[in-house]
DNA sequence: GTGAAAGCGCTAACAC
DNA sequence: GTGTTAGCGCTTTCAC
């Protein structure tokens, strides 16, 4: 730890140890005559004094340290979202602690817990649920919080995420534009604001082209390549007609398109295919997926910054709910639909290929 | 903050505050009358305590607090580390800070002052070169710390990677099987352990196959895939002849293939290419990289392991060196030689091809 | 403008 | 086995 204490600092400069603390601190060193600051300040350099962030803490209830919760760092998803919140908190002089949960709610519990022991000033969560108790309980008590990525049904604390809305709109808009008119949804779980809202925006923008949205709607079980390869083969299984599907994440296209793969279907030939998110390494996938941008970096830096503004000001926060715009990335994985000859059939013929 | 402190559980309990923490504490609570263990714990979870961490780590100069200090959180290679660190610290009670670096030093030399400030009890360092500053001033404070993937050249330190000279040599007997002659080595940053030791384990197995080694080697700035595509690039300009390219890890084997790709080279019918570390999303590539694959998670988790062994254990610790088996991972990129009929020229007639 | 004194919540000697 | 006392390093009234 710190050999050097403030009272060594304020001894050399010959000061009390309160003085010397004053003309250190930017909020309180109007009170001290400049010259003295000069001396202490001179003192702590050569020194090499560095505040204890503990000690300062026990004392102000302040850690400056703020805590980001995460389902799973490994998801592609979340590194830019925490790199942009670690920029500004450093910038801020605070602190980054990062909890990886595991995707597991007891595992959160316990980790929030652990973390607001350690007085964190502030949580960012990406891990919200819709209906989320631990989510609740943090806004309950009045923590700082604010939700990243995803948000829950109350809606009570500041959230920062991309046009879900939008995104989705762009997404249906584009195959139909193609020419598509059995487009699927492959949903995300019904358990996240992120699958809900796609969903919902999805079979708004279906309407909204005229096309027929019954059935048209496969929930995935969780936002995992695995689960987007199961309900495309379920999909496929029963031989649903369709020439488009939109995935309501990355992973879940890319899981589809395995499926489609294992089933000698080609995208964008005989299907095409839409993610969203664009994560870090879809723009390489043969053919590249088309998928839709969101900031996530931006969103990062964006609730790192709201959660500052509600540190600071405590009183006067507000439950604002920031909506990011995207962008719409057409890449390869989607085509004509006229090159599909008889989408139907083509579909059917190969579940026979597949399944005889 | 936390409402109810130990006091208040100590009153309700009928004890002494000092009673309540020896039996709150695990390893005082044997000095202590069992039936009031029982009391105390009890007065505890009725009043939902948390003990205030902060206060605490003042008292005990230990914070329960690891800092984990990554170059870019971004880079698909640190997420596992992560994430394998933070699991094995949580659950020995300790937190993980995270600090992005952003591959900067200067960064880097002021988050570690910060952690330090905040009395870390120890780092883990995924960030050292092999001449760094930060690294030695950290080995000479005598502040636990493992190094993680990097290590430096002081040795000093506990170290925990892959086995680099044994993933170099399989790459190099795969392509020397498939009757490749002219290999060349991508090589990483002469600044970085990782590339210093992957480009002499290259040279070594190079001689051991009896091929010759002149001029094979060319380094790369950084380890991204600009770099790995400029120096393609350059060796593509130079119409160097060589049938097989060995990157000293996926990135740079990524800009590779993308320079192939852009000049009309074929992988693997023209060139075989090879990259490190299996990062997550190399395997879906088209096609699919060969590359070696390094038990990343479990980095993270030794590391975190052998710096709660030094903390524990301030006195006993040695700079032990981890080296960490390898796999293997032989996919899509590499093919026997003799599919390329000349392979000098083919590059050169190329060459001619792009520049005319 | 500066010093004195108190205390954040906890643990570790030291008594008894 | 339990209570007393002191103090981790800092900030913040309150005097002066």
């Amino acid at each position: 730890m710190n050999r050097v204490r403030l009272s060594d600092v304020a001894k050399k400069a010959g000061v009390h140890t309160a003085t010397a603390s004053r003309a250190l601190n930017p909020a309180a060193r109007h009170e001290v005559n400049a010259d003295t600051v000069r001396r202490v300040e001179q003192a702590a350099r050569r020194l090499g004094y560095v505040p204890n962030t503990l000690a300062r803490g026990l004392r102000t209830s302040r850690s400056f340290v703020v805590a980001l919760v995460v389902p799973d760092i490994t998801n592609a998803l979340f590194p830019p979202i925490v790199r942009g919140a670690e920029r500004v908190l450093a910038r801020a002089g605070y602190t980054l602690v990062l909890t990886d949960t595991n995707n597991d709610p007891d595992t959160e519990r316990s980790q929030i817990s652990a973390m607001r022991a350690r007085g964190v000033d502030g949580f960012i969560v990406a891990t919200a649920r819709w209906v989320d108790p631990v989510v609740s309980d943090l806004a309950e008590t009045g923590i700082p919080t604010v939700l990243v990525n995803r948000r829950d049904a109350a809606g009570t604390l500041p959230y920062v995420g991309g046009d879900d809305r939008r995104g989705m709109q762009l997404c249906v808009e584009h195959l139909a534009d193609l020419g598509h008119i059995a487009i699927m949804h492959l949903a995300g779980p019904n358990n996240t604001s992120t699958g809900r809202e796609r969903t919902a925006a999805f079979r708004t923008a279906i309407r909204g082209q005229g096309l027929p949205s019954a059935g048209s709607v496969v929930e995935c079980s969780a936002f995992t390549e695995e689960a987007g390869a199961a309900a495309a083969h379920a999909l496929l299984e029963k031989a649903v007609p369709c020439t488009a599907l939109v995935a309501a994440n990355d992973l879940l296209a890319i899981g589809a398109l395995e499926a489609l793969a294992e089933r000698g279907l080609r995208c964008p030939d005989d299907i095409s295919v839409t993610g969203y998110n664009d994560i870090s390494f879809v723009s390489r996938l043969t053919p590249p997926l088309t998928t839709v941008g969101v900031p996530l970096r931006l969103m990062g830096e964006l609730a790192a910054g709201a959660l500052l503004d509600w540190i600071a000001n405590p009183n006067s926060h507000t439950a604002v709910q920031t909506l990011l715009p995207v962008e719409f990335m057409l890449r390869g994985t989607t085509a004509a639909a006229d090159q599909v000859k008889t989408p139907a059939r083509r579909v059917r013929d190969n579940r026979e290929r597949a399944v005889g």
